[in-house]
DNA sequence: CTCCTCACGCATAACGTTTTGCGTCGCCTC
DNA sequence: GAGGCGACGCAAAACGTTATGCGTGAGGAG
């Protein structure tokens, strides 16, 4: 019914050797113009296409990838992901997207399930990732790109922006505005992403002059309940905050469900800044000031980084790639206070 | 340095046969508890890992499966790709996501990919496939589970929502609320999904004994900015609807974009609703009316699906579900009219 | 005419599994 | 003590590729 046998098929039907069908396929040797019309006309005939699990049993390679991410719901990493594959679907390798946050699922599991997989790289979300993790993979030898931070695994690169700067920019914009009491909602503590906005944060706070208040200081979890649980518990303080700084979007928008339902004013009373600039950020009520964050960019770059890395055309040295953001300044953050 | 070469070294390393290690794995055969521990621990000892080639090779499966989505941006496929995972992951599969929204890329290049890699099986959008690519499909014998629609090949099953219903209810509640010349804005023409939300537009009219006037149904696409498009149609009209049906949330937003930017209020003097409730929609100023569209079940639903297929647990009739549904009213759609 | 050199094609040996038909051994039954 | 039977383990044959070392003509150089 369907597709024949196999390479030999095709060997018999055009009356060649085996070889020299693989060659005609590969082109790594000569095959006269003759010879070769005929294999490609047997090819045809019997709709051939190599199986490649036979292939990667030769080659060890699977011609396949995975990208690691925390949470696919969150609408930054599906534009990570068609940048990938802008880049290695021409190619001719897979994409697996396998998302961390499914019920209690760890990033080991994760690792460890595509690594059985033996995929031939992988683009790595830094979250969530031990050093039981790293060493996984150091010894998988597999190819890794990391996103957002140097994994410090031999012969891997990463690709990140300024998150520091970045942050440091929504601070100054608010300062510039009058802004003084400036609070900052952070995702999970340990994650690296989050403690470097954090930093940028407390940086642009003690360049301004300004002194730097632990208590005004919250982490949460990426998402938009996480940034509700984190205002409410700034709401907690004596004196409220008059702009809080969130560590991304989703927690921008909790944040702003937490204060509306406490009937409190934005900007008006407290002004609320995000980061990546998700769509939803243009869509909610005050639009909300942001950092664009050029995922579809950032999946590409990574995608080309592993691309020469498994054509073997670097040596081992570490790679860095970093993009660059700009100020997105919308309602959230405009009014100046009293 | 890494895992060591393969179920050889293993069967050496526990003076065992080879096959005696593969029986261990698999379970088929009973091995004595002497034997089995002692395979146990060489293969923890190699670190070995059996090959997925190799393996793939005998067995003729990849243990694989592709999702195939129109727009991985549209916040509703990733939900479907995590609801698939929730049911994949955990049995070994590798789910792979195809946007075929990539810079001009077809659904048969999308399809034709993912068969030549020989996956076991396909969760297909309907959208923008032809004849001839359901022929393929069928020829090659892969297991494919279709969204939305009934491909009409055999041993293929579907599952759906009923879409006429859910844009039924949306049509009886503006209705209901005292809108009366009430617009369509669909996506693609020739777009099973788009169809069939129009023919319930259509049917719901006709039902509560209105006329149907042509003009006031548009086609476009299923995005932000064909919404925004069919919405600038509907304005060069001699006298405006009163309420916007759109077939998607992107869709809605679009319009809502094209009527604030002419002034238009929403919704005092257009009301506006969408369909799938993605996150976004509860954002927007005004909250969006829309249809919940169970996306993380369906992907659950059409995984579940496909795995009784690959176990070979059922025979060729055509299995259909309908996931159910329902009405979310938001602002956008609430005020009566004059 | 002989020898060398290409250009082309072939046979064969991996690659790492799983499956299946056969031993072999020990033990039970009569 | 003979026969039979279970339980366990092994060898060998696939599965479909790609890489590699050789063979064989044809043609050119001497």
């Amino acid at each position: 019914m369907n597709s024949a046998t196999g390479i030999v098929a095709v060997a018999t039907e055009a009356g060649v050797s085996v070889s020299t069908v693989s060659q005609v396929l590969s082109g790594k040797r000569p095959v006269s113009a003759a010879t070769r019309s005929r294999v490609e006309a047997a090819i045809e005939k019997l709709n051939y296409r190599p199986h490649p699990g036979a292939r990667s049993l030769r080659s060890q390679r699977t011609e396949s990838v995975a990208l690691i991410v925390p949470d696919i719901t969150n609408p930054f990493y599906p534009l990570v992901a068609v940048g990938i594959q802008d880049i290695l679907m021409p190619q001719g390798y897979l994409l697996s997207v396998n998302d961390v946050a499914l019920p209690s699922r760890t990033v080991s599991e994760t690792l460890r399930h595509v690594l059985a997989r033996r995929v031939d790289g992988i683009v790595l979300t830094t979250y969530g990732c031990t050093p039981a993790d790293l060493e996984l993979i150091a010894q998988s030898g597999t190819q890794v790109v990391a996103l957002g931070q140097d994994i410090g695994v031999s012969g891997s690169d990463y690709v990140d922006v300024d998150e520091a700067a970045g942050i440091g920019s929504v601070v100054e914009h608010l300062l510039g505005n009058g802004f003084r009491r400036i609070a900052f909602v952070g995702g999970e503590r340990e994650d690296f992403t989050s403690s470097l906005r954090h930093s940028g944060y407390r940086e642009a706070l003690l360049s301004a002059g300004l002194g730097v208040d632990d208590e005004l200081s919250v982490f949460t979890s990426f998402t938009r309940d996480g940034g509700a649980a984190g205002a409410r518990r700034l709401l907690e303080l004596d004196t409220l905050p008059d702009a809080i700084v969130c560590a991304n979007d989703l927690i921008a928008i909790g944040v702003i469900d937490a204060l509306r339902a406490r009937g409190i004013s934005i900007p008006g009373t407290v002004a609320v800044t995000g980061y990546d600039d998700i769509e939803a950020a243009g869509l909610i009520t005050p639009a909300l000031t942001t950092v664009d964050n050029p995922a579809r960019e950032i999946g590409r770059t990574s995608a080309r980084l592993l691309l020469d890395r498994l054509n073997g055309s670097v040596d081992n040295v570490t790679r860095h790639v970093r993009l660059s953001q700009h100020l997105v300044i919308r309602e959230s953050s405009t009014v100046v206070p009293h």
